[in-house]
RNA sequence: GGCGACGUGGCCAAGUGGUAAGGCAGUGGACUGCAAAUCCACCAUUCACCAGUUCGACUCUGGUCGUCGCCUCCA
């Protein structure tokens, strides 16, 4: 039985979804206005992990991840400039431009990472009808009023407001750091719809006249369109909790009078020396970067070492850590072949069956993927133990399965390397036979230098039992 | 100042009442023409510190020290 962490009770709790075998899941997406980071990475990696164990599970889920690309301020919540409207302008494009831009790379860097894709990844600039609805209703029933030409949702009237971030009404050290909207009733009031200067670009008319919307709104609207007014798991990071979590409860609960979310889920951040990698202090590092030191799937083995409620420290070691790792896994994968089907042994069978069985262990417990790696290596090391003997091809199909099923499926781990298909991989049967036949005829010299210049270039040699070698393309 | 999290071997990291998973690194051995891969063995009498509860605590309670996050935008 899968337990999550649920924020918003500070527990673990048993996951059953509103109307199974249905589940819906909405995590807040990026705001395009640059390239994705290694944080970005941590947590969208922790949810695509939690997606696909659900759908392990044999759960139904839809999984909706919005695209911010519009009313995200460079200040607080009420003032400073829209993100994507400054960074259009340093890069002298249209903000749609950006947006565009920065959507594609993002959707590239995380596909590199191995996670699938959201089956809905709304546009914000593309809902605005519905989050005017919403302020209409919010309207409607008290919970909004309208104050030179901005439009406010009234903390006042929402008595909830605070108790997911556990922030009560005189804990904020309002008006030292945070310089308050003048025309708000109460500092912690928060914007809806913001009128627009002439300089604004990205606006819309609306009831209250041309503006934007303000940038909490968008992922109730949202969230609420494609899921229903209440919705399974709400995931983000740990950032998020305070303010644009507490936001969107209050505005949705307060429009439609029903609980929002049943499991709020948030991951921790990574951090560098320590601290949190971020935008403000300027010490992150892009994926794309990282991926021209490390492979892709060493990035992503390397943040499921983790937990995704823990903090991540960045680190060489640990990347290194992660590669060696990679390595053990892909190799015992190649070790096993594309066998054909049939029926295992008691002695695999059971071993598969011990496995899956710790593996869901440590899922089941709020999606532990480090425990969960612990069984995977377990397995491999047993397996390995039970390659040295005599395996059926049954057998070794029976443990790809297993392999496929857990590393690859669940934990998106993929262990094809993908780096020597197609014809390098043509070449490197034909180089293994060549240093196979040196070696037999003793040509031990000719056989090291060619392993030492395929080593040069980037690929590793073994010799099997036998005879033969087998070349393979490094990570 | 308020709210919250964390402190486990050289590094990373699980474990939350019954006597410390796993990975990386390291050491020794087997195998090998030599390597690599793989396997075997070794690698925390101890879980920041101090009290307390208990037959028993890394795990519960209280305190101390330290680190970090949120309270402005940030995944």
């Amino acid at each position: 039985m899968l337990s999550l962490y649920n924020t918003m009770t500070r527990e673990k709790e048993e996951f059953t979804p509103m109307n199974p075998p249905f589940a819906g899941v909405y995590v807040c997406g990026p705001t395009v206005y640059g390239h994705s980071h290694l944080g970005h990475g941590k947590s969208y990696v922790s949810f695509d992990v939690l997606l696909r164990y659900l759908r392990y599970l044999e759960y139904k889920v839809r999984y909706v991840q919005n695209i911010t690309d519009v009313g995200h301020l460079t200040d607080d919540a009420d003032a400073g400039e829209d993100k994507l409207q400054k960074q259009a302008r340093l890069e002298k494009l249209e903000p749609m431009e950006v947006a565009e831009k920065y959507t594609a790379s993002y959707f590239r860097d995380m596909d590199l990472l191995g996670n699938l894709r959201p089956d809905i990844s709304p546009r914000a600039s593309g809902h605005i009808p519905e989050q005017i609805e919403l302020v209409k209703t919010l309207f409607e029933k008290g919970h909004a009023y309208e104050a030179g030409g901005n439009v406010y949702f009234d903390v006042s009237s929402f008595p909830g407001y605070g108790r997911l971030s556990g922030r009560t009404a005189d804990d904020q050290r309002t008006g030292t750091r945070v310089r308050s909207a003048d025309d708000k009733r109460n500092p912690r009031d928060f914007a809806l719809w913001k009128s627009a200067g002439e300089d604004h670009i990205l606006q819309w008319n609306s009831p209250w006249g041309w503006g934007y919307p303000g940038w909490h709104l968008e992922c109730s609207a949202m969230a609420m369109r494609y899921l229903g007014e209440t919705i399974d798991i709400h995931g983000g990071g740990l950032e998020n909790v305070f303010p644009h979590h507490e936001c969107e409860i209050a505005q949705s609960t307060a429009a439609t009078g029903k609980e929002f979310v049943r499991y709020w889920m948030h991951n921790n951040m990574v951090t560098v020396d320590g601290r949190k990698m971020g935008k403000s202090l300027g010490n992150f590092t892009l994926l794309r970067d990282l991926y021209q030191r490390w492979e892709p799937m060493v990035v992503r083995l390397y943040i499921l070492r983790s937990h995704y409620r823990s903090p991540l420290d960045f680190s060489d070691e640990g990347l290194a850590g992660a590669k060696s790792g990679l390595e053990r896994l892909i190799s015992f994968k190649s070790r096993l072949g594309s066998p054909e089907k049939g029926s295992a042994s008691e002695a695999v069978l059971d071993l598969v069956s011990r496995t899956e069985t710790d593996f869901r262990k440590a899922m089941d417990d709020d999606l532990n993927t480090p425990g969960a790696l612990a069984s995977l290596f377990e397995y491999v090391r047993a397996g390995n133990i039970l390659l040295e003997g005599e395996l059926s091809e049954a057998d070794k199909h029976q443990m790809t399965v297993l392999l496929d099923t857990l590393a690859t499926d669940v934990l998106g781990v993929q262990l094809a390397s993908e780096s020597s298909g197609g014809s390098s991989e043509e070449l490197c049967r034909i180089l293994g036979e060549l240093r196979g036949y040196l070696r037999k005829n003793k040509l031990f010299q000719e056989a090291d230098k060619l392993r030492d210049d395929l080593s040069n270039a980037g690929f590793s040699v073994r010799d099997l039992p036998g005879g033969a070698s087998e070349v393979t393309a490094d990570l």
